[in-house]
DNA sequence: TTACCTCGAGATCA
DNA sequence: CTCGAGGTAA
């Protein structure tokens, strides 16, 4: 062989491994032998080696696991990736369907005439992790996982190693191409593993599921490499411009493309159809090489899916039938009663372990005192349709309710003893051994109605502790390095020094009290750094982290505030929807207690305040009449008039981002409100962050060319994005004039 | 609710 | 190296 230059025949090499890639694994058809492909593999890491500068986060050599990185990056995903509702039953899958008829075939258009025109896709439903997959013209640029569904870690590094992925698609595919679809470890994989861990004496996985999200979690690629991930396409995320007209003619589509779509897929026209598709695939269930817990069903057409619309949480054009969760029996061996952040004590079941569901079950929620009293019956497995009190002791069916949380189901009765002792409400705090009110009140003269108790004292230190723990979590006011544990910590430096509890907690008797019961207190802590730093486990670097954490709080905004306070009928959605109406926390407390609830306003009211006749045209807040009341009282009570006086004093922004981003939606920049395309290679930034960039600055950054663009940017050897704008006449700017675009909005190029 | 990962802290050993 | 806290997945 002539000796090529390295740069071309890195390239060859690449391309060849590409398209075996892609032959072994999309078209199970291999190109060549293992031994082949292994050497070629080995001439391009060696290659790779030699020339740093050839470089490319690509690379099929990257399959096998480059350098650890350093951390998670959150990034948000373009389209939110929402969960699926859950049905058990064949009726309801029935009712769905009818659902789903009436309201496509309302649509009136050709396309949604007629009963069965609608047709629906029936896929298994792995229980592994979800990823989506982003490409950008062809190239694998990212992967994240699920998050908070708006936004997720990214786990390229791992993902990059999954060798049904492709890295590059060979192919016509829309510049942007986000595939989504459940990460898993092959059975046979996780086998393997557990094999090979044992005989170096680490501990086993519990399961494949936990084991996968570990390995997405592991920040060296070479982990992931080794496990063989296996991946599964179920869906897709931004897309930018058509690419199939349904959810089967995508996975088409994928599959011609070398994507693993699965091959238990079928659509059907009806609800028995789907019944049948849901009995086939339960034949399947334990002869596949992943576990499933059900099957996704949903309306092939993105047209109708589009018609059928989502709710908050989930499509309304999906469904997932979920096989019967796993039940077993247990022994109830106590009860404690927990305090809540609102005073709520909730009964709680320690039992004797079990494996349930691929994890070891100890405890379980029993949700209220209405359970705990009326407690299904069971004889031999049989419901008895009898209720009785659940007592200690007693055999238990539990069960986890979608999967993750366990349930206690019923009693055992025929094996309960005859001296077993009953569960009672306690009878006061369990913790400050205060007074606690009945709930609701009715249940003082029938305590048949009982399903709650409170705890009044709001110097309860439970209430205390849990109302800190949830003001600071990550869905309010995200203070990291302020966890459950350190909460305690702290507010052990308020024992008597001669409290076991303060030694067992890692508080020497010589550190001070270091106050720790309102919210504004969190914000003093800085101040105590030195008090801090005595505590067990508490070095310069957590202190550091947490007064760090500490100060980045303060601006999360006023909604994240409101909804860290544990106001009753006020979690995040209320609070985003009333800082929508007010700028900031005085304009909140100028609004009378009707202002609050848009919604249910009598016409003239509404009017009066501004608001439109028809109450659909007016925001929800979330608030009703009997709800807002008490949340205004609670605005304008002593308490909660303390508590604002005293984040306002530490710092803590009370200003409505919600308000301001409403009123201005972008930041002024020479981008905002601008839909951009960028096209041609650009020098100083990559794609991906300059699109971040560009939308922090107001501008929407979509894939291809059309009226709708306002600004083309256009690197080096621009091709038919350009074309298409110079004929549409739309605005153009070459790096050059985007630099100096980003410099006057204060960015500066990177070097 | 549990399992898994990462990180920092502190102990242990060279 | 081991422990535990913190974070996140389902």
């Amino acid at each position: 062989m002539p000796k090529a230059d390295p740069a071309s025949r890195v390239s060859e090499l690449r391309a060849l491994l590409h398209r075996a890639n892609r032959a072994y694994y999309g078209d199970a058809a291999p190109i060549m032998s293992d031994r082949e492909f292994d050497d070629l593999l080995n001439e391009l890491a060696d290659l790779e080696a030699a020339h740093p500068e050839l470089d490319d986060p690509n690379s099929p050599t990257r399959r096998v696991g480059g350098e650890p990185i350093k951390g998670f990056t959150t990034l948000p995903h373009r389209v939110p990736m929402l969960s699926i509702d859950n049905t058990y039953s064949r009726e309801e899958i029935e009712v769905w369907v009818a659902r789903v008829r009436k309201a496509v075939g309302s649509g009136g258009d050709e396309l949604f005439a007629g009963p069965d025109a609608t047709r629906f896709v029936c896929e298994p439903k792995i229980d592994g992790v979800a990823l989506s997959v982003r490409y950008e013209r062809g190239r694998f640029v990212r992967a994240l996982t699920r998050g908070d569904g708006e936004k997720g870690d990214d786990v390229s590094h791992a993902a990059r190693t999954i060798a049904a992925l492709p890295l590059l698609i060979e192919g016509e595919c829309p510049d942007v191409l986000e595939v989504r679809g459940e990460v898993y470890i092959p059975l046979s994989v996780f086998e393997r593993i557990n094999a090979q861990r044992e005989s170096e004496g680490e501990d086993l996985f519990m399961n494949p599921r936990n084991a996968c999200a570990g390995t997405l979690k592991n920040l060296d690629p070479s982990v992931a490499a080794s496990r063989d991930l296996g991946f599964i396409v179920h869906g897709r995320g931004e897309v930018s411009e058509p690419f199939g007209d349904g959810h089967a003619a995508f996975c088409e589509k994928l599959a011609a493309l070398g994507f693993p779509v699965g091959e238990h897929r079928s659509v059907r026209d009806d609800a028995d159809g789907i019944l049948d598709a849901i009995a086939e695939i339960a034949a399947l269930r334990g002869q596949l090489e992943y576990a499933i817990d059900g099957v996704v069903i949903r309306v092939d057409s993105y047209a109708q899916q589009d018609a059928l619309g989502v709710t908050s949480k989930s499509p309304r054009w999906c469904i997932a039938y979920k096989y019967p969760a796993e039940r077993k029996t247990t022994k109830l061996l106590a009860v404690d009663h927990q305090v809540g952040k609102t005073g709520k004590i909730t009964p709680r079941a320690s039992l004797e372990p079990i494996v349930l569901a691929g994890t070891t079950v100890q405890h379980a929620t029993l949700h209220n005192y209405g359970r705990v009293r009326d407690a299904q019956a069971y004889d031999n497995g049989q419901p008895l349709g009898e209720r009785t009190d659940l007592c200690l002791g007693d055999t238990v069916y539990v069960e986890k309710a979608g999967e993750i949380i366990p349930q206690v189901m019923g009693v055992e009765l025929p094996e309960r003893h005859e001296d077993a002792k009953r569960i009672r409400p306690p009878e006061s705090c369990p913790v400050c051994g205060g007074t606690v009110e009945i709930e609701p009140p009715e249940a003082n003269e029938n305590p048949a109605l009982e399903t709650s108790r409170r705890c009044i004292n709001p110097e309860c230190p439970a209430q205390i502790r849990e109302k800190l723990i949830w003001f600071a979590g990550r869905k309010q006011m995200d203070i990291e390095g302020l966890g459950e544990s350190t909460i305690d910590q702290i507010r052990a430096t308020h024992l008597a020094v001669d409290d076991p509890a303060r030694a067992e907690l890692g508080v020497p008797a010589n550190t001070p009290r270091i106050p720790l019961d309102h919210f504004a207190d969190i914000f003093r802590l800085p101040e105590h750094r030195d008090a801090l730093l005595t505590l067990d486990r508490m070095g310069e670097k957590k202190v550091n982290n947490l007064i760090a954490g500490i100060e980045q709080a303060k601006s999360r905004g006023l909604s994240r505030v409101l909804a860290g306070m544990g106001i009753r009928h006020v979690g995040i959605s209320t609070a985003k929807a009333l800082c929508k109406l007010y700028p900031d926390l005085d304009a909140l407390l100028k609004a009378d207690e009707p202002a609050l609830r848009p919604k249910t306003l009598k016409k003239e009211h509404a009017v009066a305040l501004g608001y439109p006749e028809d109450p659909k045209d007016r925001p929800e807040t979330g608030l009703g009449a009997l709800t807002a009341p008490a949340v205004h009282a609670y605005l304008h009570s002593d308490s909660g008039r303390a508590a604002f006086d005293a984040l306002r004093e530490v710092g803590v922004d009370l200003t409505s981002k919600e308000y301001i981003e409403r009123r201005e939606p972008k930041i002024h920049s020479p981008f905002s409100g601008k839909t951009v395309v960028l096209t041609g290679t650009l020098t100083h930034y990559e794609r991906t962050a300059l699109s971040e960039i560009l939308e922090r600055l107001g501008a929407k950054v979509t894939g291809s060319v059309s009226k709708k663009t306002d600004l083309v940017i256009a690197g080096e050897a621009a091709g038919s994005k350009l074309t298409k704008a110079q004929e549409l006449g739309i605005e153009i700017w070459d790096e050059a004039a985007l630099l100096n675009a980003l410099a006057m909005a204060g960015i500066e190029t990177p070097a």
